[in-house]
DNA sequence: GAATAAAACTAACGCTGGAAGTTTTATTTC
DNA sequence: GAAATAAAACTTCCAGCGTTAGTTTTATTC
């Protein structure tokens, strides 16, 4: 069967299908053909919009990066912006844990990646943090959220009280950790952004000068938890 | 050739061998059969020592892990230890970052990161932290770590100027990132472990009590980098 | 309307991890 | 020490992988 009268793929129909099946199986059994198998065509008709499969894989992983909201960087100061910033970019990607390893390589030529780097270095910059230590910033963030992100920190201990009884005495408890998956991940990823952003202020102002105010509004989340 | 009668193979060898080639080309590029070449015998013997491949990758990943140092919990405050440690973490995982994405899934059974995890966790606890909290501290510390030793952060973006200049405003510098890579991610790792360990004292301080000074030596490399 | 281009298919290639079967040697059992 | 058993190497084979080349039909361009 050649040409088909109605275009049976397009590149965002191609797209939505890789992110969900990479998100129900993982990068490591999603294939060219069952991709095609999913969309209803076969393997090779894919290389008729993507030059290779790493070119769809790139675009699922800016298709991501696009949820992350970098907004708060034109309406707050840069702590708010840095703590908004940093758990959206982490929402987006605990969305989509299984790509994380792929986009964790740097924007290279995706729009919504480079659309993100920019907005963040610009506001730093504008903020009074020097250009090197801007770039800085963003890399940490990338660190922290991409390394959050990567998978879970409890269900990595496997709920077996024998594998640690005889040799890892603290570890009496950590049979439990995969069972409190989410307050365990999401305390430690809020922990680390806020002392992160504690430890930037120390430093903002012992260099650079006083912190700019908080947002006075009550209701704020952001100065809620950048209380000090 | 069936058995002969000097092994030929034996599970260190297959390690060391696995860890090399995955330094020198990546994990996607690693086989089965390009391992069993490189040790001069065919694919299926490997079989004879490792249950499958992904049994041959834990134990690489765990042989890196062997090599991060976790002594200072041993003696010196949570504060230098967690400098200390941080940085031969990041140092290991730096040296081999192409098994990251595969070891950053948790210790599960790998003997290594489970005596990682006890020493830093048994560390924080016996420092005051409250065992959730210490908790916290080891996953935060996973997540910066591995996601810093993911792979470059400088050399993420492209060298190619054009790239940045009709969009992206505030990158116009991007493409010379790549050609300080060493510097760049060196000197955001080490901004970011310190601001999270600063962080972390003012928690401390807050809910826990005062900090246990750091160590008088004059020339000790933990101290000169926690002043404040 | 003819020529060109695009999008689907099939067939094929070389590669992958691993199972099954065979052979020889080491180790265990008596 | 001989026989039985186990282990470690090989070969053959399987089903799956990403991708190329060629064919056919339809859309688009001139």
């Amino acid at each position: 069967m050649p040409r088909p009268s109605q275009a049976l793929l397009s590149r965002r129909r191609i797209v939505e299908t890789a992110a969900r099946l990479i998100d129900a199986d993982g990068l490591e059994a999603f294939s060219t053909r069952r991709l095609a198998g999913e969309l209803g065509v076969r393997g090779p008709s894919l290389y008729n919009h993507f030059a290779n499969k790493d070119e769809i894989l790139d675009a699922v992983a800016d298709a991501v990066i696009a949820e992350v909201d970098v907004s708060v960087f034109g309406t707050h100061g840069w702590r708010e912006a840095l703590l908004g910033w940093g758990t959206s970019y982490r929402d987006a990607l605990a969305a989509h844990p299984n790509i994380v390893p792929y986009l964790a390589q740097g924007p290279g030529r995706r729009p919504a990646a480079l659309a993100m780097a920019d907005a963040v270095y610009g506001g730093l910059v504008k903020a009074g943090w020097p250009p090197a230590r801007a770039t800085h910033i963003g890399a940490v963030m990338r660190y922290l959220v991409a390394g959050s992100a990567l998978g879970s920190f409890a269900r990595g201990f496997v709920e077996d009280p024998e594998l640690y009884a005889a040799h890892y005495p603290h570890l009496s408890q950590a049979h439990r950790l995969a069972g409190h998956q989410r307050s365990v991940d999401e305390g430690a990823f809020r922990l680390g952004l806020q002392a992160l952003i504690t430890g930037l202020a120390a430093e903002y102002e012992a260099t650079i000068g006083p912190l700019p105010p908080l947002e006075p509004s009550a209701d704020s989340y952001y100065s809620r938890n950048l209380q000090r």
